[in-house]
DNA sequence: CGAATGTGGGACAGCGCTATCCTAAAAGTA
DNA sequence: TACTTTTAGGATAGCGCTGTCCCACATTCG
């Protein structure tokens, strides 16, 4: 006859104890049936789940946490909420993390990588189950706390084919060179491209715009505007007023953001300059709103809320322990074509 | 002579022992030391921080929070965060709990008081230190899980003068009379009230609003626009499309946030209706692009970061079980006038 | 001067769970 | 049949910390 623990306990939690007391079985059998582990005859499973749900039991995770060595948070590394497609990275990450009895512990940093890394560091201590964080480049001693945590890590928004890294994202490089070759379909020539933050995924961008615009014999390098600020509106609206004096004229301005590209829109209003006739614009990511400016925005639809989604999938096949297979997920992107260009 | 216990361990964590054996003390007076408890000695204090900062001990918050009971968690519940609102909220949430060495667990409501219930029940599983959550009113089983914990708790947003009720906002109620008499000075008398989502805030502006109107002898009915579907610059659009059409013709729209009020605006320019010549505009909360918008928007100002960062603050007071004084803080607000009135 | 009060610090016993080892029965093998 | 392998489940021992009691010593007071 096995020992049975007593039943109720002076913090008037109901704890395993108590569930194993109901089920007739000891507290470590609960523990097995519960997490669905190996070989627990599947009759007693039942009869331990029916005896966990009559006491409303529900597992303490500091005390899970403690035993096992691993909690049930996932940290999610992000520059930035400000920007909408963080959040709906964010909306996709915890609509699946959270049905798995995952909690999301949120870093911002603020695309800083010395925050990034302080963050991580704090986040450590938790001994999170799993890590999701923006992009592909971080400081080395990011890598290395990475790699040393051995903990299962999905780098979002980028693409890689490096093996061993896993990815959900698409090609910032490939994205832009689409919208790139859809202005010069529009008969555009001299097409400017306006960056702010210049982040990793921005000089991407970059990058796909000029290996298009040199593949096309246009590209001069007075054609680029990089500005290192945070993008807003009003940056957008500047950048725009400074470009649009530029000669000889650009007839085309790819934005590498909408908020920048609504900034400009408005501007273009306000100063009278007719888009798309005397210069068009486009944008990138498909922002709310960008429909409805004046004229609506082209611009480059990302998938980001599935982003966040695949990614959680991906990464909650590492914390089972599986290998995932592929280890990066491109998941594409749509030109939106609107009456800016 | 006090035992001491050994100096290392499996796990490769440096532990609370690990400091007590360097400092030459105890272990409890070790976690005493270092959470500055009662009458530990100044000398001591100082030799155990040494220890500590010299292994580099951080200690286990899962550990910490099966001993005490509670973890250093804190949740923040708000509704929504495409609403740029909850992301000044959580900026300055976050930006005063970490320093402090709380963690903020995220839970989105999307203004369901069945998802508030379901999520602060999952959150009460990890045992926070202490609750953040928007707004006052909440279904009767929140209530009770709420009081049921035990737990610190401070509202948003808004304020209240019941007792033992800590809250951190703004009067909804004044500011929306604040800027209705800023639309009664400028000469109207047909204003509009046009709303959506139609949350407790929202619903308690619609009366700062009507009580000025009511005063004025210029309310009626059909100046209410109600939607309860979500805001968003296309539906801003919408509304305005409806009530442009109206007769008599109102000369004013209060719309109930700037999204709303900047698709408005957009909506206008589309129309070609002159703003605000034909009819004024005016939002809610000045968010970002509103000074941007043609014409530039006339609106409130809501110190939103700022009622995170003293909520947050409040909050610490409470879980350090100090009584804050007062219990509810009125932060404030500002009518910004810009041309679109 | 002896008892009442305070004060710094230690021992102990868990918090609620899981990793690990172990046993006994069941199943497969020669 | 005797032997190894597998399998289901239990006993034990912590994970790293803090609440609680407790003791030794120092201080105050009648």
């Amino acid at each position: 006859m096995p020992t049975h623990p007593p039943r109720s306990r002076a913090t008037g939690r109901v704890t395993l104890a108590d569930v194993a007391g109901l089920a007739g079985v000891s507290p470590i059998t609960v523990s097995r049936a519960l997490r669905g582990e190996r070989g627990v005859d599947a009759g007693l499973v039942a009869r331990v789940k029916a005896a966990a749900d009559r006491l409303g039991y529900v597992p303490d995770p500091a005390a899970r946490a403690l035993a096992s060595r691993h909690s049930t948070h996932v940290a999610l590394l992000i520059p930035m909420l400000s920007n909408a497609l963080f959040v709906d990275l964010l909306e996709g990450v915890q609509r699946t993390l959270r049905p798995a009895g995952y909690q999301t512990l949120i870093g911002i940093t603020h695309y800083e990588n010395a925050e990034e890394e302080q963050l991580l560091r704090e986040m450590l201590q938790h001994r999170p189950a799993g890590l999701l964080i923006t992009g592909l480049e971080h400081s080395a001693a990011t890598r290395t706390l990475i790699q040393g945590s051995g903990m299962p890590c999905v780098h979002l928004m980028e693409t890689s084919s490096t093996p061993g890294v896993h990815c959900v994202g698409l090609s910032q490089a490939s994205a832009a060179a689409a919208l790139t070759r859809h202005l010069f379909e529009r008969g555009h020539r001299r097409i400017a491209f306006a960056a702010a933050q210049l982040d990793a995924r921005t000089l991407q961008r970059r990058q796909g715009w000029r290996d298009e615009m040199q593949a096309a014999g246009l590209h001069a390098a007075t054609l680029e505007w990089l500005n290192p600020a945070p993008s807003s509106l009003a940056l957008g609206g500047t950048m725009f007023e400074q470009i649009i004096a530029q000669t000889p004229p650009v007839d085309a301005i790819f934005f590498c953001n909408d908020d920048l590209a609504q900034g400009a829109l408005l501007a273009a209003l306000r100063m009278g300059v007719p888009v798309p006739q005397r210069v068009a614009v486009a944008g990138f990511n498909d922002l709310t709103g960008s429909e409805q400016m004046l004229p609506p925005l082209t611009t480059v639809r990302t998938p980001r809320a599935q982003i966040g989604a695949v990614a959680a999938h991906m990464l909650l096949a590492l914390m089972r322990g599986e290998s995932s297979e592929p280890t990066c997920v491109d998941l594409g992107f749509e030109v939106v074509v609107r009456q800016s260009t």
